[in-house]
DNA sequence: AAAAACAAAAGTGTATACACATTTACACCT
DNA sequence: AGGTGTAAATGTGTATACACTTTTGTTTTT
């Protein structure tokens, strides 16, 4: 089994969404994506279905699938997962890390100054989120850094891409402060400074915000 | 979209690993899954796809589907990430604890005490692994309860289903003490009981087994 | 008799076909 | 004019068909 079609239409779309250019509501015609990437509507609907498991789509019965706009409530607990989820993380990857690892995320971190300072929002965006998986990545937990991916998508849906440079920047900052608290084996500060940053994202968060519809076909370019 | 043939075999084929009777490496092959379910294949695939996802099946290119068996290490990277995010869990039910909620979590300590006795292994495996996710529903977060269902699920992949029921009532007494350090409100020690029983459950596994292979149609009644 | 080569069988991967539900458009009635 | 009902069109849900790959069993060769 397992077709890399469509893992490439999978990645493809979920780039799109967590880049804000497929917006939440719009609708995914299995057709339309069909012979946009010219493949079969077998292997769109098998996408789809990936997709809506990863909460990046929903599916209405007999009616179609759309991006999906997740709820303020459902966003505050995909938050709430994170800060249970990721202090403890903090706490573990500050008792085993070492030279090679802080220079790792040091160097993501100048990664993530670049982008900002180029005003390049998907890629900030992308980086930003990143940051974090990477961690569970350094950490040897597979399992940990691929359950994080997905909540960061999630997050990713969620966040605004026009968020502002300077808040992008303030996470960047924070994304420092908290490698000092990994270098120094400062576990309790690791922790804090990582429940504090979740904390600051989320409220960074504005839920006030209309939904332009989008066409497909140039959303995918 | 989402047709509930495909759900009530996600179910089936779900409760037939996480109970064992589907043992791990089986082949899932799809014609033949087909036939018992009485539909085609089409909507096995889309079932196998599901639950690949969920990691309880692997898929291999061209050759089909198994059921998953779990490394030793993924075993104890899931474990990990257990601990991670329910020992914080765990600090934030005790923060919002009710009168409500201690009866429901003793209610449900009572029906794993009454599973254990009829000696209903894969009831007491269920209702065991359940305790946790009714933590996260109590809690009104169905993002967390979700992500941890399937969390158990692996574990339940992972755990013995022939768990001796001297291990069984182990757990079982471990989750009566959380209720108690829950109803009291004390936090600290909630963290720290939850730790525990991850660990002691993590240790109870017996990494040598041997996988009896299996025929579909026998496993599924 | 063991190994290699080949042919048949079984199974997966993708496309297409068709039944059914939903949406849309238009004519009809009030 | 506005709302209602009906028909065409559009789109989803499931089954089936077919190409291609893997497996299996048999025959051939050394």
């Amino acid at each position: 089994m397992e077709s890399s079609s469509t893992h490439l239409i999978v990645q493809a779309l979920t780039k799109a969404i967590v880049e804000h250019r497929l917006h939440p509501g719009s609708k995914l015609a299995e057709q339309k994506l069909a012979d946009h990437f010219g493949v079969s509507r077998t292997l769109v609907r098998q996408a789809l279905l990936q997709l809506s498991q990863h909460r990046l789509v929903t599916l209405e019965p007999a009616r179609g699938a759309f991006v999906a706009a997740p709820s303020v409530s459902e966003a505050h607990q995909v938050f709430a997962v994170r800060r249970m989820l990721e202090s403890e993380m903090a706490r573990a990857f500050a008792r085993q890390v070492t030279p090679a690892k802080i220079k790792a995320l040091k160097e993501h971190i100048a990664q993530e100054k670049r982008a900002i300072e180029l005003e390049d929002a998907p890629g900030r965006t992308e980086l930003l989120g990143d940051f974090h998986v990477r961690i569970a990545e350094l950490m040897g937990n597979t399992v940990l850094a691929q359950l994080l991916g997905q909540l960061v998508s999630r997050c990713a849906l969620i966040t605004l891409m026009y968020q502002t440079t300077g808040a992008a920047a303030h996470s960047n900052d924070e994304h420092g402060e908290l490698v000092r608290a990994f270098a120094a084996r400062d576990e309790t500060l690791a922790v804090r400074l990582m429940n504090e940053h979740l904390l600051h994202v989320e409220q960074n968060l504005s839920f006030d915000r209309k939904i332009p519809s989008n066409d497909i076909s140039m959303a995918l370019s």
